[in-house]
DNA sequence: ATGCCGATGTCCT
DNA sequence: GGACATCGGCATC
């Protein structure tokens, strides 16, 4: 499979795209015990959906840490454990997807072995493929910057709704891959997870990863440049 | 630029 | 009944 070469904003140079044939991320690659470190690297993979022989997609640029039972900012806090979170419990590679505020489809990895219910929030992409696909869904007419900002966002415009809550990351339907892109670790910024204040101290933990000035991060306000 | 507000499924008290 | 891993629109400054 070969990504598109069309950059996703033609006045924007950011991240380069890749062509080469991409490389989906493997069982191993989830089933690691630091959620932390598997946050920080899925930076820069592409995450992939097909829908319909259409295929949609878009490179990571923000991520969040959901460190198991001993993490109160996660659902599966001092193990907690219900019909919704139960596929954190299945093993490594699956997708989490839950509703959130009642609306907002929120797509997770699993990671870790079964039994531990680590997993990572993916926040935000660059759109790379099937970008009409991505508007047409979203409700939008023009490409900005938040089409894939912001994890509600993102689930629209790939069409990752709760009914994929299971999905083997290994399958067509749903995965992320490597397309060679390398990510210098001098572009990857760790900050405090956001929308977790309840969680106490640990909303305070370094868990999410974004990379440095991309313009897809999701934030709770345009900057200026925004628009147009 | 900042802030309030509504939408609303699932979990918890 | 309240909180929640959100978002966009509208009012106000």
């Amino acid at each position: 499979m070969n990504l598109p070469v069309q950059p996703t904003f033609k006045h924007i140079k950011f991240l380069r795209l890749y062509t080469m044939a991409i490389i989906k991320l493997d069982h191993d690659f989830y089933d690691r015990k630091d959620v932390v470190k598997i946050a920080r690297q899925l930076l820069g993979k592409i995450l992939v959906t097909n829908r319909d022989g259409i295929a949609t997609s878009g490179r990571i640029v923000e991520t969040e840490a959901y460190n198991g039972i001993i993490d109160r900012a996660s659902h599966a806090w001092n193990g907690r454990r219900t019909a919704r979170n139960e596929v954190m419990y299945g093993g490594a590679g699956a997708a989490y997807v839950y509703l959130c505020y009642g609306i907002h489809h929120l797509f997770n990895v699993v990671t870790n072995s079964r039994n531990i219910p680590h997993a990572v929030l993916i926040r935000a992409i660059e759109p790379l493929q099937g970008i009409d696909v991505m508007l047409q869904r979203s409700g939008k007419k023009k490409i900005d910057h938040s089409l894939g900002s912001g994890p509600g966002n993102l689930s629209k415009a790939l069409d990752i709704i709760t009914a994929h809550s299971g999905t083997d990351l290994l399958s067509d339907k749903i995965f992320i891959a490597d397309d060679g892109y390398r990510l210098p670790q001098s572009r990857i910024i760790a900050t405090p997870r956001i929308g977790v204040d309840y969680a106490g101290e640990d909303a305070l933990l370094p868990y999410r990863f974004i990379i440095k000035d991309s313009p897809y991060i999701s934030r709770k306000k345009p900057r200026p440049g925004d628009g147009k």
